[in-house]
DNA sequence: AGGGAAATAT
DNA sequence: TATATTTCCC
């Protein structure tokens, strides 16, 4: 497949090397890092560690680069879109360890070229001039933009490309799809382009990133003016002046790591994906597309960009957090990590690690989050355990001081034990407040209205949705618990839990069953509900041993044999 | 200071 | 209506 370049491309001798990469990533570790394979890769790398400078550089020499990579994390997506706004001219890669299809859509809908997942084969990266051929290829005769005429002209000295290109003439080429002879990733529209819709996002209007051709009509979308959104707002946030110099503010050198949040990036503003589907397609309202070059000089400072009305304003002002499934995903597991009644917004939030949300963004989530499960738990427990059982001891035991909130007990107290909490607070899980049976529902168990989350991508997946786990057992991605990690149950029983909730509706009186022995073995002194019967000791150790737990605490051991 | 929740904004 | 932000109270 690959026959090409070397044979095709004879304009540009040794055809990607040398070509011009921009590369943006917030971790400079990481940047540094790409940047020395791409530079062995013969490429010529510029990199930036924040939008605002990448930006600004692109404004005031456009044309010096042929392609970008930037790097998308569950914390920079706002940045990074609006880079993918400003930028349209470039041909944009972006590079993620994110798994996630919304994301995914966000940036190809925005005018992102490939999502590429990490880790970065050395192939993958040696591919990327491919972009740059085919936007010199899509690109009308006269928009090439300079950087790019070696590439067109390599094209051209190619057969079979010839006819495409030349015909190029602007739409009869249609049939002739110039990708055949372009390796690799066929799809995506890349630049502009109309005449290739992205087969990738179907859904998603092509339109969204002009480009080439100079012609930045608005495309197309007028749905309305939803724009709405950006300009107005901000009568809090002062700022309005935005002089473009974008660049200086933020300047976030440092490793992301722990240093906390520090630098916001404020972008913003306009904030484009806040919600995928059809916003994305008018998102860009603001955004002018003239902006940009093709025109290259322009005046640098101005030029730079997405500015005029409401794109790129630098203003500070709140930065609306957008809970993208990663980062909520971030949360949840900061969450499960701490345990819930541990999980206070400062916690959550260093664990995390995530830059640009604020203890209070967190604390709001998790009200909302406490808030759901309190609504769906109980339903949940009420199906599953259709008992309720009197008994009010309750509610305090795992709840640590006031906290009235919780309609069931953190999870620990079922199933992390936190070493000291357990046997001294715990409270018959029995029933609570409400009356309600909360053996069946381990910390996670549905809390996944997800459906009704417009960001939910994996509608059949629990790992976005709201207090689901994050991750199926299998995929032992989950971090290792701290605190309970090998004191009172050294290995999986959070996956097993979460596996248990997941296959619950698939083989109810089995499972149910089985949480309720575990549960036993981990709490011998409840009484069990539904009429079961304990195991046998020697069940519950067999049990135990099969988990890998060969030293079994005292109560379990002595306190209760068997029934 | 910081958590939590109500009030308020979008 | 839902979600995020702001405000208020502890």
């Amino acid at each position: 497949m690959i026959c090409t370049e070397d044979d095709q491309l004879l304009g540009w001798k040794d055809f990607p090397k040398g070509l011009k990469v921009l590369l943006l990533d917030e971790d400079c570790n990481s940047a540094s890092e790409m940047r020395s394979r791409l530079e062995k890769l013969d490429y010529i790398v510029y990199s930036f560690c924040n939008e605002n400078e990448a930006l600004s550089a692109i404004s005031n020499k456009s044309e010096d680069f042929h392609v970008a990579i930037v790097e998308v994390t569950a914390g920079n997506s706002d940045g990074v879109l609006q880079f993918l706004e400003s930028a349209k001219d470039l041909p944009t890669i972006m590079t993620s360890n994110i798994h996630s299809l919304s994301t995914m859509m966000k940036c190809i809908a925005l005018g992102a070229v490939e999502f590429l997942q990490k880790p970065l084969s050395d192939d993958k990266l040696k591919n990327i001039w491919q972009h740059v051929v085919r936007k010199a290829f899509n690109a009308g005769e006269k928009d090439v933009p300079e950087s790019l005429k070696p590439v067109k002209e390599s094209l051209v000295s190619v057969p079979q490309l010839q006819p495409v290109k030349s015909a190029a003439g602007d739409k009869s080429s249609n049939e002739t799809e110039p990708f055949t002879t372009v390796p690799g990733n066929n799809n995506e529209h890349s630049s502009g382009c109309d005449k290739y819709p992205a087969p990738s996002t179907p859904q998603l209007k092509h339109g969204v990133r002009s480009v080439d051709d100079g012609d930045c009509q608005e495309h197309t979308i007028f749905s309305t003016e939803q724009d709405s959104g950006e300009h107005d707002g901000d009568a809090k946030s002062v700022e309005t002046t935005f002089n473009n110099t974008v660049a200086e503010s933020t300047v976030q050198t440092s490793p992301r790591e722990q240093q906390g949040q520090t630098i916001v990036k404020e972008e913003n503003g306009s904030s484009p994906h806040q919600k995928m589907e059809a916003d994305i397609a008018t998102s860009s309202p603001s955004n002018n597309c003239p902006d940009n070059r093709t025109s290259h000089s322009a005046e640098p400072s101005k030029a730079s960009a997405p500015h005029s009305s409401s794109g790129t304003k630098t203003n500070k002002k709140k930065m609306k957090v957008d809970w993208s499934p990663e980062l909520h995903k971030k949360f949840v597991q900061a969450v499960e990590q701490l345990g819930i009644d541990q999980a206070i917004p400062s916690r959550i939030l260093e664990l995390m690690k995530v830059e640009g949300i604020t203890r209070h963004n967190v604390a709001s989530h998790l009200q909302k989050y406490r808030m759901h499960r309190r609504q769906i738990l109980p339903k949940e427990v009420e199906r599953r355990w259709p008992h309720p059982q009197p008994r009010d001891s309750v509610q305090r035991g795992c709840y640590p001081h006031h906290t009235p909130i919780m309609t069931f007990p953190p999870y620990h107290c079922n199933h992390v034990p936190a070493a000291g909490q357990l046997y001294p607070a715990w409270v018959p899980p029995a029933s609570y407040p409400n009356g309600l049976q909360v053996w069946g529902s381990p910390y996670y168990p549905a809390w996944q209205p997800a459906d009704s989350w417009h960001w939910n991508p994996h509608p059949g997946l629990h790992a976005d949705t709201w207090g689901s786990p994050v991750m199926p057992p299998s995929l032992g991605s989950y971090p290792p618990y701290p605190q309970n990690g090998g004191v009172y149950r050294p290995n999986g029983m959070q996956n097993r839990y979460s596996m248990l909730e997941k296959s619950f509706d698939l083989h109810p009186a089995e499972e149910v069953i089985d949480k309720v022995v575990k549960e036993a073995i981990t709490k011998p002194w409840l009484p069990l509900p539904l009429g079961l019967k304990r195991p046998s000791t020697e069940s519950v150790l067999r049990e135990l041993s099969r988990q890998g737990i060969s030293t079994v605490p005292p109560q379990i051991n002595g306190s209760r044999g068997r029934s």
